[in-house]
DNA sequence: GAGCAGTGTAATGTATACACGATCGCGAGA
DNA sequence: TCTCGCGATCGTGTATACATTACACTGCTC
């Protein structure tokens, strides 16, 4: 990470997946050069760079904007992060894995059950079952050998984890099912079982999708409730939602 | 298309896509700018656009050259685009199509009964088949209503286009199995049946995939070979083909 | 002769000034 | 009072100059 442009853009995808600028706001090219203490130039490149992820909306003339999805595009991400998904467990099947790849894998597995059964302490559950789940997923999208596949999933998953980053913390319940996915998957990929492995691991993307779109519309409920109740009291909604 | 930025981006795709740079050379700034007319700062937008769109590469501090993907990775992005149209096309069977998109569809597959039958004469057949196997996906991918699913398809369909338009021509064998796959899918579609729909588009990609990679094998064999003549010959290679 | 260091050149990275377009507010007229 | 139009202002688009990096070539040393 040598040039400005790519450590603002670090720091800029890490500050929106962060939560830290309000959902459809527009971003200032002018006020990040100033915050971050360098020109122009570094910045629009960084903007570029963000919004060919999907994180920012761009719009000629108009600047960049923090993107936001409704629980129902949301939904469609998940759809077609899982398809992928599904693929990178078939090919590494069909590939076969590689011994470290295993041993990977079985070692999210054996850390995560020891962080359930209380074994072990973590001071930040979501921040360590996110590593776990990309070791996880890393290995089998390693395993997969398969370029394309993997830039498309890169660009499925940084979405999520904006909105994801938004509950506090993932629910114990909620690890300890994917957890038990996990395990299925990489029973099915131990016994060389493509197909099944492809099958479990659309499901387990795909319930992960219900489970953050599930949260979204509660969240979307609760914020149209809060609305309605300030629009009720004649005084202004708390903050504005879209732009 | 209001800016340079983006005038400048639409016309390099383009030329890159009709192969008019060599695979795997450097583009130079200055001299990108002197031949549009504009200065490097559009130029190094539209640079970084088309490297996020995966036809070009970058690297810091050395600038962008055309990407060269080898027969295994184009293999891999078929694959890839194959589990996403497959998706594409069961999403739009659950949502269910609308009057005016299996209209388009049917469209499609009769203009393409009409030239193969040769009861109607079209000048550049690649051409012709690229806009009708456009209108044939897109109107699939339309009623998907999956936003994210078709930006990723985005990016998956313009990289083989690069290497397909360095055919002279579509095989009309090929055509005629590509146009009796779609005649099975809309066959499949309009009968409401999600998950056949989904095996056969799948199975369309693929087998596209399939060619294109054929075709690439044979032009890497005959490049290897004729560089190897030219070894023997003792004079200099014809044209370097990577950097 | 081989290897390394230093310098020169060419290309990219960055800063900055200016041009252009969009938006908002103010005022005039219906 | 409402609407239309015009100008002011803010922010993005572009050009250009300068900084910095990478690479190649040369000359020196071992």
């Amino acid at each position: 990470m040598s040039t400005r442009a790519e450590r603002v853009c670090t720091q800029l995808r890490d500050s929106i997946i962060r939560g830290d600028h309000i959902a459809g706001s527009r971003l200032n090219e002018v006020d990040l050069a100033a915050e971050f203490g360098v020109s122009r130039t570094p910045i629009r490149a960084a903007l570029s760079e963000l919004a060919s992820e999907g994180l920012l909306d761009y719009m000629p003339n108009a600047g960049y904007s923090v993107r936001t999805y409704s629980a129902q595009q949301m939904l469609g991400i998940f759809e077609a992060r899982a398809a992928l998904e599904g693929l990178a467990t078939r090919q590494a099947v069909e590939n076969g894995v590689t011994e470290a790849q295993r041993a990977l894998m079985q070692r999210a597995i054996d850390e995560t059950e020891a962080v359930l059964s209380r074994r072990r302490w973590e001071a930040d559950v979501t921040v360590f079952w996110s590593h776990i789940n990309t070791w996880f997923h890393g290995a089998i999208l390693e395993a997969a050998h398969n370029d394309h596949l993997a830039w498309l999933l890169r660009k499925s998953r940084s979405i999520p984890l904006v909105y994801s980053s938004m509950f506090r913390r993932f629910d114990l319940n909620r690890i300890a099912k994917a957890h038990e996915e996990h395990v299925t998957i990489l029973e099915a990929i131990t016994q060389r079982q493509a197909v099944r492995a492809e099958s479990l691991a659309r499901e387990h993307i795909y319930k992960a999708g219900l489970f953050v779109v599930e949260r979204m519309r509660e969240h979307e409920m609760q914020a149209a409730h809060a609305a309605a109740m300030a629009r009720a009291d004649g005084s202004a909604p708390p903050q504005p939602v879209a732009p």
